[in-house]
DNA sequence: CTTCTATATGCGCATATACTCATATACTTG
DNA sequence: CAAGTATATGAGTATATGCGCATATAGAAG
């Protein structure tokens, strides 16, 4: 296998499109809103402060890339964390993202 | 310091620009050209198909975003990956798809 | 079957952005 | 200054998508 494998252009639109799930705020607050475990719809729209329909909407895009994952009981859906590197790829973000903040206020304060 | 810290807004708008950033085929093209180290534009051109004016502008969002940086040396300029996170990010996403492809393909023939 | 609750969806609007073409800017050379 | 090369950008178009409104579906209860 050498260094870099480069991926094909199918495979390139799969990461792109993944990382694309993850581009959207309210996306990212209704993961962040499972972090501590599963919620229904409801419990969702409340954490989240958004409508219903947008809400339901959000979290079927998430569902259809399998970062969620769904679970019907009745009349509740209750969805969950479908992916173990989503918690990962947030920390990776948000991580490099502190450290740009703080570089940036460094650059304020000291030069 | 809570086990789940809830973002503020800014931060989750800012996540979810940097995840966006990502989000294109072309921009993943150009980081995967740059993980064996810096090329011009006219290498990147050359590297990814892509016309000069295209290419110039998602170099641009990269570099806005810290995920490039530039070095100019006379009329040339040089990229390279400017966040080390960016491979560990992209070989997240990558293990992961390949890992939900695999059990795709093992309901295929499995049942 | 009727009614109520929880969730999903069709539709339209507004906005964001990727792409192309032509041209501008920055630097080098004569 | 004039000409050439490397890169960036303004303008216009096409497409994608987030959101809200209204309504549809699924299941529970009487």
């Amino acid at each position: 296998m050498p260094k870099t494998n480069p991926l094909t252009a199918e495979a390139l639109d799969l990461v792109a499109r993944r990382f694309a799930v993850l581009a959207e705020p309210m996306r990212l607050r209704l993961i962040q809103a499972l972090f501590d475990g599963e919620k229904n719809v409801t419990e969702l729209v409340e954490a989240t402060g958004g409508t219903q329909a947008n809400i339901s909407r959000h979290l079927q895009t998430l569902t259809a890339a399998h970062v969620l994952a769904r679970r019907k009981e009745g009349l509740q859906v209750f969805y969950r964390i479908g992916d173990p590197t989503i918690p990962k790829l947030c920390e990776l973000v948000c991580g490099s993202l502190e450290k740009s903040l703080t570089r940036q206020v460094g650059h304020l304060s000291g030069g």
